[in-house]
DNA sequence: CAGTGGTCTAGACCACTGG
DNA sequence: CAGTGGTCTAGACCACTGC
C-alpha cells in the first residue's frame, strides 16, 4: 500500500514526500492527477479485480489523506476514460469486457439495418492458433523484438450464418502463455473477457488503421467471395495500462450488409 | 437574456421557476445542466461568436445567481463535447473550425508514413456546385421532404498532386441560400470554417458509416484509378447544435498511401 | 498588477441502492 | 435504514495571461 501522505507539492511543509510514487513521475502536478495514478497503480496491480467494487470515495479519501472532492475528480477521469464505471447508491467499479453491456466495445462495425445495437454474439470458428516468431512489423506493433514468441490466431466470425470478418490476431507470447485453440473455443464470451479472466490483461483502449483492399486467393476461400469483392481492413493495436501494446490485429470486414460506424466529436 | 433565477428544483420556496427555459425540457434535472442548457441557447442564437471569449465563470455565475463551481461543472461538459476551448488566464472562448488547429477536425485521413499530423491544405477542385431536389434518401438524412431544395456539390481533393477524396455533399436549401461555387473555390479555408463564418452554421459533431466500395465508371475517371481499386466509402451526416442534421456527405477515400485513422476508448 | 481558469477543501444535502 | 455516488456551495489559494 503506498504513500498514505499528503503526496507531492505540500506548500506548507515543504516536504516533498515522493515515497510510494514510481520514479520518472514528473514531480510536479495536481493533487488529483497524483491520486488518479494511485489508483491506476492498484487497477494495474491487480489490486482490485475487474466488476469488483473499488473502495468508496470516501474510503480513498482518508487512505490518500486528501479531501472527497479531489478523489472524486481524479475517479471522473478514470471513468471517462472507461477505466472504472460509476453506479450510483452502489459503488465505483473496475470496468471488464466481460459483461453483455460492454461486450463488444470495441467492434464497430454493425448492421445495416438496425442501428444502435449488435445482432448478438457472432457464431466464431477458429482457423489455426499457433506460437511463431514475430516478424519485423508485428514486432515493431507489439514492442518486441523481431523474432520473439508470439501467439497467432486466425478466425472467421460469420452473422446468419454469413462469414463476415476474417481475422488474423497477434499476442505476446509472454502474458499469453498457454492460450490455445481449444481454450478459445470453449471459452463463452468475447476474447477480451477470456483475456481478462484467463491471463489478467486487460485491454482499455485499441487505435485502428482502416484502409479498402481486395483478398487475395485464401482470404476468398475463407469469406466465400469472388476476386473483386472490396473489403475493409482494420488493422487494430490493443493496449492496456500504460500505453503497452497487447495484441495486434488485423481483421477483414465484408461490408455488404454490415458497416464501420464511427462517432466523431 | 432568460431566466436570473435560481431555475427549477428550489427545494426551500418550492417555486417552480420555469420562466425562460424552453418548454418540452424535461421538469427536473442538475442545476449544472440547467445552467449548460441556457449556455447552450447563447452559443446557439449567436450572443457570442465563434472564436470570441464568453463571460468569464464569475460573470455567468451571477448572472445565473448559482456559484461558480456550478457554472464549472456546466462549462467542464460543454469542453468535453468541443462545443467550448478553455485557456488558462485568458478564458473560455466558443469553439471553431476556423483555426489551424481545430481545422479538419473531423478528417480522419491521414497520409501513411507520418503519423499525428495531416500534410496540409489540400487542393481542392469543385466539380459541380447546384440547385437540385432532395432525393428520398438525402431527405431522410437531412430531416427534409423528399422534393425539397437543397445544394449539391461534387469535389476532388488531391494530396501531393494525386486525386485522393471524391466528395459528393448535400446541404439543406434554406440555412445554405446564396453559395455558390465561386464562393467555395474564393474561400481560404476549411469547408466547415466558410459555413460558420458566412452561414452562421457550426457543425458540432457527426456520424460516419464506412464501406468498402469498388468505383463506378464517373468517379474511376474523376479519381484517376481502375475499375478495380478498392476505396473506402464514407458516409457523414453532420450536425449543428440540437442534432440537427446540416450536411450529407458521401465521400471515397483512396487508401494507397493513406488510412483512415480511428481511436477507441 | 488584475483577471482568468485550475485546484483543493469542508461541509451540507440529495438520489439511489440494498438489506 | 446506512452507505454510496451526485450536486451545490463558499471560500482560499495557485498558475497562467496580458497589460
Amino acid at each position: 500500500m503506498p504513500a498514505n501522505i499528503p503526496l507531492l507539492n505540500d506548500s506548507a511543509t515543504g516536504a516533498t514526500a515522493d515515497q510510494g510514487l514510481p520514479a520518472g513521475t514528473p514531480a510536479f502536478s495536481p493533487l488529483y492527477q497524483q491520486i488518479k495514478a494511485l489508483i491506476l497503480q492498484s487497477l494495474q496491480s491487480g489490486e482490485w479485480k475487474p466488476s469488483t467494487a473499488i473502495p468508496s470515495e470516501q474510503e480513498l479519501a482518508t487512505r490518500y489523506r486528501v479531501s472527497q472532492g479531489t478523489v472524486r475528480k481524479a475517479i471522473d477521469e478514470l471513468a471517462a476514460e472507461n477505466l472504472v464505471v460509476r453506479r450510483q447508491g452502489k459503488g465505483t467499479f473496475v470496468a471488464t469486457h466481460a459483461e453483455r453491456h460492454t461486450q463488444y466495445r470495441f467492434l464497430r462495425l454493425v448492421p445495416e439495418g438496425g442501428e444502435h445495437t449488435h445482432e448478438g454474439p457472432a457464431a466464431r470458428r477458429i482457423i489455426d492458433c499457433k506460437r511463431t516468431r514475430a516478424a519485423a512489423d508485428v514486432a515493431r506493433a507489439l514492442s518486441l523484438r523481431a523474432g520473439d514468441a508470439v501467439l497467432q490466431v486466425r478466425r472467421v466470425l460469420s452473422f446468419a450464418g454469413i462469414p463476415t470478418i476474417l481475422e488474423d490476431l497477434w499476442l505476446p507470447g509472454g502474458p499469453f502463455k498457454g492460450l490455445t485453440a481449444e481454450r478459445l473455443n470453449n471459452y463463452d464470451g468475447a476474447m477480451y473477457a477470456l483475456f481478462e479472466t484467463e491471463f489478467g490483461v486487460r485491454m482499455v483502449r485499441a487505435e485502428e488503421k482502416i484502409k479498402a483492399v481486395l483478398p487475395d486467393p485464401e482470404q476468398r476461400e475463407l469469406l466465400h467471395i469472388g476476386a473483386y469483392a472490396p473489403l475493409l481492413s482494420v488493422e487494430r493495436i490493443a493496449y492496456t495500462y500504460n500505453d503497452l501494446p497487447m495484441e495486434l490485429r488485423r481483421g477483414l470486414y465484408l461490408t455488404d450488409t454490415h458497416y464501420y460506424r464511427n462517432a466523431l466529436n
